[in-house]
DNA sequence: GCAATACTGTATGACGTCGTACAGTATGTG
DNA sequence: CACATACTGTACGACGTCATACAGTATTGC
């Protein structure tokens, strides 16, 4: 319930570590942002990553914990516990899938809709402030880049997990022209 | 001590769900960027903050916690259990501060020197795959749109935490010609 | 049909980090 | 000097996530 609010002054802007670099600006300004969600959303008494599971299932309607599990990017344990919370609070219901007996329809109640109308609003005025000074193509750079680092990254997991294969490297994503 | 190794598959690359977007994918390509260093870094028995702290005392020298804590971007708790680890492991080692009794100054041991030798080498090589296909000029302007990113985020902390004063915003870090 | 395999959600124990509260020590002010 | 305030490292309890193992259910191949 009570979200983390503390601010480590977070010293490495660019002083950076003499290893690491833009690697961690990356992981510093993710973890801020992530810092800012919660920050905004404790006002609804909510985190971030439940947050997101409501406005999804908001949008698009009754889904299986396992594919929650994927969009959100956390593990099926995990948004078991959080859908477990959430229904709690009766934001969120499960119904047997009629033709899955092994699966849950997660939903929203009214309730549940209710709030992510409000959540679609904070994240409105946060992503606007975010982007604060920064014009739309250099997001869009940003966007680029990162999707291009996340290949790599990818395949650099997969040379470290079966290391044996040669690794023919990727269809390159286009470059921003 | 083991090290987490699976690898979501991180279905949102660019489908991303319909609020959060660029924020979205920078968190999910951060997590990935911490997992792939963490999965190198286990060839050593270590995790990111772990040789992360140990490449930084090997560099700087003795360093009280507070410090360390600051430059990490953890807390002052966490530190220390990560020092008792490696003390323990005798990679590093505490002396009392002559000039300040409550201060730890922490430094590598010898075997913990060698130890930051190999820690360079793993981040070198995947420092060079993950920049794999893209150009100095766009980790540039990615480092800085993501520099601007934080002053905004910064601002956004603030202004939730403390939601009264009319913050005059920021001065602007000028942009990436 | 039946066995083998694959998948879903849950239980459990672990880890890393957080926030708070604390005791010990420095530092600044009267 | 004494006192108040600020800072350092630690103890503790909490949270979110992970990996693993499991039981129940689908699906596939013979």
């Amino acid at each position: 319930m009570t979200t983390r609010m503390t601010q480590h002054l977070t010293t490495h802007e660019l002083d950076s570590p003499p290893w690491l670099r833009v690697e961690t600006t990356l992981m510093a300004t993710a973890r801020l942002v992530r810092q800012a969600f919660d920050c905004r959303l404790a006002t609804l008494d909510l985190n971030l990553t439940q947050a997101s599971l409501i406005a999804y299932v908001a949008e698009f309607g009754a889904t299986s914990q396992t594919r929650l599990a994927d969009h959100l990017g956390i593990g099926r344990a995990a948004i078991g516990t959080v859908i477990d919370q959430l229904q709690r609070r009766g934001v969120v219901e499960r119904t047997p899938d009629p033709n899955d007996r092994r699966v849950w329809r997660v939903d929203v109640t009214d309730k549940g809709r209710a709030m992510a109308g409000d959540i679609a609003e904070v994240d409105e005025v946060l992503r606007a402030e975010l982007r604060y000074g920064i014009g739309r193509e250099e997001r869009q750079a940003l966007a680029w880049v990162m999707t291009r680092l996340q290949h790599n990254v990818d395949a650099a997991i997969d040379r470290t997990t079966h290391p044996a294969t040669t690794v023919s490297s990727s269809p390159d994503p286009q470059p921003p022209t």
